[in-house]
DNA sequence: TCTCCGATTAGAC
DNA sequence: CTAACGGTCTAATCGGAGA
């Protein structure tokens, strides 16, 4: 019995996200930017058409899109986290075996659905009507194949957004494997396909078929699976319930250069309180923290410099005041006045359930969910009233280091006084 | 020799 | 006017330190 496990991948999420609330530009090329207006992190399909390609930086390609009239948006990701949560609410009433994978994509596995085809279809419709999102769905025995899948129903308009490998026969699927390049294989990037080319593996049908002992000694076992998953034999399981992180980092590059130490701090007190926020909203406790600062990188006439220094914290603790304390101090030990810093921030790890909380003489007391009271108001109220209604520390006071985002659009689910008619 | 650990690498999106 | 290039997260692997 074959497994018939879809992957749903929302179409050019972000640029949907925006659209939904523009109909005027639902024909213009419209890009997306990542944080500080920085890179292209998503294109609709004109765009992609121009040539602009993913990930690439924005000053690059700047001219090439006024040419073509392109709008570029900055990322707006309460807007996108809210689409998501909704498109996913959907998709999760087609079967309880389902695995959020990422803000835009859910792998449901639908086998046993009868008229399975059918469904998908469905499916699509029932995502486009009730949350205006565009989506397309690839079927296939494993993870791998059904991400191959909805590569192919992305790809040929003729699949009209539904693809399921399942119903090829061996030959067919040889060609079809045939013609994809491995790179579009999951788990296979850059570098990979480079180094798969000097063993003369090229196509994804190559891969399915390469010598199993060579490939796993000289590229490893995620590579072996990866092959598997190919073949038919699932490696990867659906992972149904989300882990708790392991790591949470919060980390920002400047709107431009600071060479501010008390600048740096009140930076750095502003990814505590990120950091430390998921992590009670995860409800554990974190034992060392780390701190880091970067100069520009990309300046090869300026001195670089890139500290990073940890220390572990006296109890594990989820509080922002005792972390900030910490990181303001480990920001002091690193601060070199003669650098131009352009990026700064925060890794909390060896992370635990506040379960596992040993108590100590020494540590502020702590509720059930494992947080002081402060700290569990200062949550409720930025919930109520939206992220930075309570700082701590100076927190933001400072300007000079705050992201540039020059084309934000109005967060028109989650804050009512962002509505357009609301201004 | 075995195990543990930190650093490095590769990938996803 | 000029400079302008993201943020988070995981798993595997490797080499050295220490038991």
């Amino acid at each position: 019995m074959k497994q018939q496990l879809a992957l749903i991948d929302c179409n050019n999420f972000y640029v949907s996200c925006e659209r939904l609330f523009r109909p005027d530009i639902r024909k213009t090329p419209v890009v997306v930017l990542s944080n500080n207006d920085g890179c292209v992190v998503s294109r609709s399909n004109e765009a992609k058409a121009i040539g602009i390609r993913m990930g690439q930086p924005w000053f690059e390609c700047k001219e090439l899109a006024k040419e073509h009239g392109v709008l570029a948006l900055s990322s707006n990701y309460a807007l996108y986290a809210d689409l998501s949560n909704r498109v996913m609410s959907i998709l999760s009433t087609y079967s309880p075996r389902h695995e959020v994978y990422s803000i835009d994509e859910c792998f449901v596995d639908l086998t046993g659905t009868a008229k399975l085809r059918d469904v998908s279809y469905q499916m699509r419709e029932h995502v486009i009507n009730w949350s205006g999102i565009p989506v397309c769905v690839g079927i296939g025995p494993t993870k791998t194949l059904a991400k191959l899948a909805n590569f192919v129903a992305k790809r040929h308009p003729r699949s009209k957004g539904v693809f399921n490998y399942n119903d090829l026969n061996e030959q067919r699927q040889a060609k079809l494997l045939g013609q994809i390049t491995v790179d579009e294989v999951w788990g296979v990037g850059r570098r990979i396909s480079k180094r798969l080319a000097e063993h003369n593996i090229h196509t994804v049908e190559e891969l399915r078929h390469a010598h199993t002992p060579t490939l796993r000694s000289e590229f490893g076992v995620v590579m072996e699976k990866t092959q598997r998953e190919l073949q038919g034999i699932a490696c990867i399981d659906l992972q149904e319930v989300v882990p708790d992180k392991q790591q949470i980092i919060s980390s920002r590059s400047f709107g431009s250069m600071v060479q501010d130490v008390d600048v740096l701090k009140d930076a750095m007190s502003t990814f505590v309180a990120n950091a430390c926020a998921k992590l009670r909203a995860q409800e554990s406790h974190a034992a060392l923290i780390q701190v880091f600062l970067h100069t520009n990188r990309f300046r090869k006439d300026l001195p670089q410099y890139m500290p990073c220094l940890a220390i572990p914290l006296p109890y594990p603790t989820n509080d922002s005041l005792a972390v900030n304390k910490w990181a303001g101090f480990l920001v002091e030990q690193m601060y070199k006045p003669e650098y131009q810093y352009k990026k700064a921030g925060i890794v909390l790890s060896e992370i635990s359930p506040v379960t596992h909380y040993q108590g100590d003489l020494l540590a502020p007391e702590i509720t059930e969910t494992g947080s002081t009271k402060l700290m569990t108001a200062i949550d409720q109220l930025n919930q109520r009233f939206g992220r930075g209604a309570v700082k701590i520390s100076t927190q933001g006071a400072h300007k000079g280091w705050q992201m540039k985002q020059e084309r934000k659009s109005p967060c028109y689910t989650t804050n009512w006084n962002e509505l357009p008619h609301a201004q």
